[in-house]
DNA sequence: GTGAAAGCGCTAACAT
DNA sequence: ATGTTAGCGCTTTCAC
């Protein structure tokens, strides 16, 4: 059904290492022989198999790239940096998602080995505990991280910690006192973990007591009750929120609205991402940006100076690559006026009990 | 350094023939050797190349994807559709972005044809008149078009022109009589077309007059002055807009907004697409919704059923999948009270001199 | 400048 | 139940 080198061989009556030569390095040929033989190749419409090539070589060309979802798309945006460089450099990609579920993570990981990829770039929910990632460096196989935020892997991301304490000391130097953060269900990952310490620091070193993280239902149409509840009611209720993420702070912002709240009046808010479309949003949404798409080039280049060989191993670039983040002052963020608030009598005593 | 079946074979004392069989048919093979096999299966940490086995097997369970850009969630959305049903059967994606180049496009199948994918599920920016449609015909590779609406090709859509219709009537419906097409610069694809044709028909139906497409750059920061002079100025400026798509109505959104116009109150608009994120907008995007997911599925569905043979081809089946659409009516647009419109004086006029 | 032949990792007859 | 062997499509010595 499909030629193989064989037909073009036989289609120019020369031999298969001619043919092969042709292709791959036509200036060692008669060109009298060259023009024959691709002649034939057209004639046929031939198109070498990769197959046999990756076999015979011991380079594939092919890297896994390994991410939890579409759906959400910081992770598409990574894609788009690793996608250009990929294309602009002649490698494949082979693209798993996960979900975010551990098994499929496992399977992914197989997949790709077996389809002998050079490298692998992923994000995972927790780096440091991921005993796949053991497994991946026990199997000699390369990788590189995106967004997690671990300082024992390979990884490329922002400063997780630090952008959230920069972007929750806006909000203060706005005037809020009362701040909470909310994050996802599946908020168990390296980089919430980070961005909610960079909160309580931020909060910490303004006097000002952290609370933990409240948890929202991504996929509800609606905030539950409960968390409505933790948002609105009693005079100690937030008059900011730092969203974990962009995606989750169009679903909160969308909650509160149909709470009849108006933001940024009643509530200010805060994302983390800086997703193109939020400066789309009216009003465009206030973002600690990361450099997305560069986080994945970054990721790319990483990886590829290993699978090469071209890496610097001499000790001075590190295992971790930490790219700056920015932020993006939307106007979903209103400044408070501290005539308004009432500070807690005691700080001592704000600091045993949470306001929320 | 990656270990190969030998190695195994060599480790556990067999031939590689009972490796494989442990592998492929574990209940041919006696309990024991079973064990003995696996546990250095285990020890060496060894995968099977797929490589190898591809190659000798005809069946590579690889599908080439090729879509314009991940940076417009409905292409994210399909994809999204795809991975699924391809993660649950078994299958591998190689993904490939084209920014609706043609120089980009050729690469990509000729890339995918090498690595021996089984089949194509892509998007272009023209399917009846790609020339390279026609050469996967004759190289006897299965594609299906996603969101190409055409009935020359195997392809998954919604009824590009039914859907505008649908879409510009209800416009019509909420009292509006001066509406304009916007596009993206990009505009020359088969869905555009077919968008504006649905448009221009319903126009007439409702003796108005269809203007042509205006044309919106898309990555612009600002609408041009000369846009923003057409949508504004005049007595005859529109009361409505029909976006070719969400993201160019979210663009324009923001361009109206930073030209002081509210919407609905000065702008109704109406996108096409259908994207998730619409409804999180503020107010919620008006949209002719595409279920891109189900698209993306389905198109995985004729696809698959073709490459394993299972395709019904007596007739009945037909070359295109046409899946319905939806209307979402977001607060994006608002009723016009027919008094404050001065219809054309004579209809005969107004369509001999369209109102841009 | 060209051809013959080995071998990449694996599966599937076929043989024992 | 297990081993031997041919061959998938290709690249690459090594001859000529």
């Amino acid at each position: 059904m499909i030629p193989t080198i064989k037909d073009v061989a036989a289609h120019a009556g020369f031999s298969i290492a001619t043919v092969s030569r042709a292709i791959n390095a036509p200036h060692t040929v008669n060109p009298v022989t060259l023009d024959t033989v691709r002649q034939s190749i057209d004639a046929l419409n031939f198109r070498p198999s990769q197959l046999g090539r990756q076999l015979r070589g011991e380079r594939t060309r092919l890297i896994g790239v390994i991410l939890p979802t579409l759906a959400n798309p910081v992770f598409a945006e990574c894609l788009q940096g690793i996608d250009e460089l990929a294309a602009a450099q002649g490698y494949r990609l082979m693209l798993m998602t996960t979900q975010y579920d551990a098994d499929r993570e496992r399977h992914a990981i197989e997949t790709l080995r077996e389809h002998r990829v050079e490298g692998l770039i992923l994000t995972v929910a927790d780096a440091d505990t991921h005993p796949l990632l053991d497994e991946l460096d026990r199997a000699g196989l390369l990788y590189v991280l995106m967004h997690n935020d671990t300082v024992r892997r390979p990884s490329v991301s922002v400063d997780n910690r630090l952008a959230a304490f920069d972007g929750v000391r806006m909000l203060i130097a706005h005037g809020h006192r009362r701040i909470l953060m909310l994050a996802g269900t599946l908020a168990a990952s390296d980089r919430a973990r980070q961005r909610h310490l960079g909160y309580a620091q931020a909060m910490q070193q303004a006097g000002l007591t952290p609370a933990p993280p409240l948890e929202v239902d991504f996929n509800a149409d609606e905030l539950s009750p409960s968390v409505l509840a933790h948002l609105t009611s009693g005079p100690n209720r937030p008059t900011a929120l730092f969203c974990s993420n962009d995606l989750l702070a169009m679903v909160v912002m969308r909650g509160l609205r149909r709470a009849r709240l108006q933001i940024p009046h009643d509530m200010s808010i805060l994302g983390f991402d800086g997703l193109a479309m939020g400066e789309l949003l009216s009003p465009p949404l206030a973002s600690i940006c990361a450099p997305n798409r560069e986080i994945g080039c970054a990721a790319w280049q990483r990886l590829l100076a290993r699978v090469t060989g071209t890496y610097d191993t001499s000790g001075e670039t590190s295992l971790t690559l930490t790219l700056p983040h920015s932020l993006r002052e939307g106007a979903t963020i209103a400044a408070i006026s501290n005539s308004n608030e009432k500070p807690p009598a005691h700080a001592s005593v704000s600091v045993e009990r949470p306001f929320v």
